[in-house]
Order: C-alpha cells, then structure tokens, then sequence
DNA sequence: CTTTCATATGAATAAGTGTTCATATGTTTA
DNA sequence: TAAACATATGAACACTTATTCATATGAAAG
C-alpha cells in the first residue's frame, strides 16, 4: 500500500501526498502568509503593536514610549501599514495609528501560548 | 488632563500611557515572540508546516514534495524544531517529523483569515 | 567490517532587513 | 509668506538569513 517518493523505505502512502498536494495553498498564498509573519517577527513591531492594543497613538509617542527614533518608528509602521495590520488617521499635523482588525490580537495571543508553555 | 510626551499638540493621556508601561510584557518575552513569528516567516517553513498537517513526513518525502534539496529541508527543519514548532522521531535510518502541538496550525490559520480578507 | 542510505552540519555566498542620518513633505500658526 | 513642527522617505551601513555544496554522522544490510 506505500509508496517509495525518495528513499528505498517505503515511508507515507501516496494518498497522503495526493491529499497535501491538493490542500497545500497556491504559491502565491504561501508566499503571502510568510511575509505576513514575516511582518510580525521584529520585536520593534511587535512593540508597536502591543502599544496600540490599549488605544491609538501619534508616531511621536511610540517613538518616546519604545526609546526610539521617530524615523524607525515611522518605518516599521510603514511596514504595519503595508501589511494591513494597522491604520493611520490624520489630525492636523499629527498621524494617529490604530490596529486594523482584530486578527492582528488574536494572533500574538497565540504567539505568546505557544511561548509560555 | 492630557500629557505632553513629546509633542507640541497634547497626544495621548497619561494613564494610557501607564497602562501601556504597565501592559507592555518584558523584553525577553517580546523578543521571544518576535523570534517564533521569525519563524513562521519563511515560505519554506511554511510549505513544510503545511505538509506536516496531513501526516508525519520524512525529511526525504518532504524535499520530494516540495521540490527542495534534502539539505535545505534539513536545514529548515532544524529551525522548526528549535521553536518548538515540530518533533522528530526516529525509526532506523529515517527520521520522521510532526507537529509539535496544535498551536502552528492555529497561528496559521489565523495568517490565512487575515490574507483572504 | 564495509557499504549504503537517510539525515545533519559547517562554510560560503547572495539576498534581505532594521536602524541611522539627512532631508523632503505636509500642516498649522504667526 | 515664513517659521515651526510632525511625519515620511531615500541612501548607506551593519547585520542577519536561506540556500548550495561538500562532507560528517548514524543506522541497517550484506
């Protein structure tokens, strides 16, 4: 009943690899989740991103409550912003960014599971 | 009411400020948890992962499957299992790898529902 | 014990990334 | 209009990282 793919064992059966090669997402799909954690996985974004759980906050005040410069920050919420992790708001000459959506919580949370265990 | 951190404008107020401080988890952790979504953003560790959901693989069946070489996947596979992320078990020449728990394909799932929206 | 096979690993290289510095853009106020 | 301020951006640099190649390790079979 298996099949050799690669080695002189027989090691998983080929109705397992039809299965994964019919649920594994179209490159583009991989590709794109990757750069999604890819986003999250800088601790300077994670910062951000954990500064604006509890409410919206101006470029400047990220910058003094992280210790950075106001040019990192502005960057990597570039970055945030990019990826649709957060959204920004003007008000006069002050830009006031927020989380996008919810999705963004939830998955640190996971994060931080897998983390503590 | 409001503070002045770093503006001319009053930004945010400053029990948000504290909340934040006080929220914020320590850099260790946070440095931590960037590290685990470093992991998660790599297309290769992605395919592998996904491959993984169906069935416990070999490293062989894995470079077969994803059209790598075996170093590579060796390579990759040695990162994953430092996060935590898979386990290996060893049957005679072949080692066999799986999920580590059910976290990866929560935190996976959750990257897909932000992607597809 | 030697060969064969599956996997692991070290070195090298090419590509990517975060921060800083200098400067530009855009908004408000005098 | 000019000055002041918040933010954005481009270039440069140091640092990290994914892959490949060559080779080492470990296990089974002859």
């Amino acid at each position: 009943m298996c099949i050799d793919i690669c080695c002189d064992e027989k090691c998983i059966h080929e109705d397992i690899i039809h299965k994964v090669e019919h649920d594994l997402p179209n490159d583009e799909t991989l590709y794109d989740l990757a750069e999604l954690f890819k986003v999250f996985g800088d601790s300077t974004r994670v910062k951000i991103l954990y500064a604006l759980f509890e409410s919206e906050m101006c470029v400047c005040d990220i910058a003094e409550l992280l210790n950075l410069t106001q040019s990192a920050i502005s960057h990597q919420l570039r970055v945030l912003k990019s990826a649709k992790l957060v959204k920004a708001r003007r008000a006069g000459k002050t830009v006031f960014y927020s989380l996008a959506d919810e999705h963004v919580r939830l998955i640190i949370n996971q994060g931080i599971e897998h983390i503590l265990e």
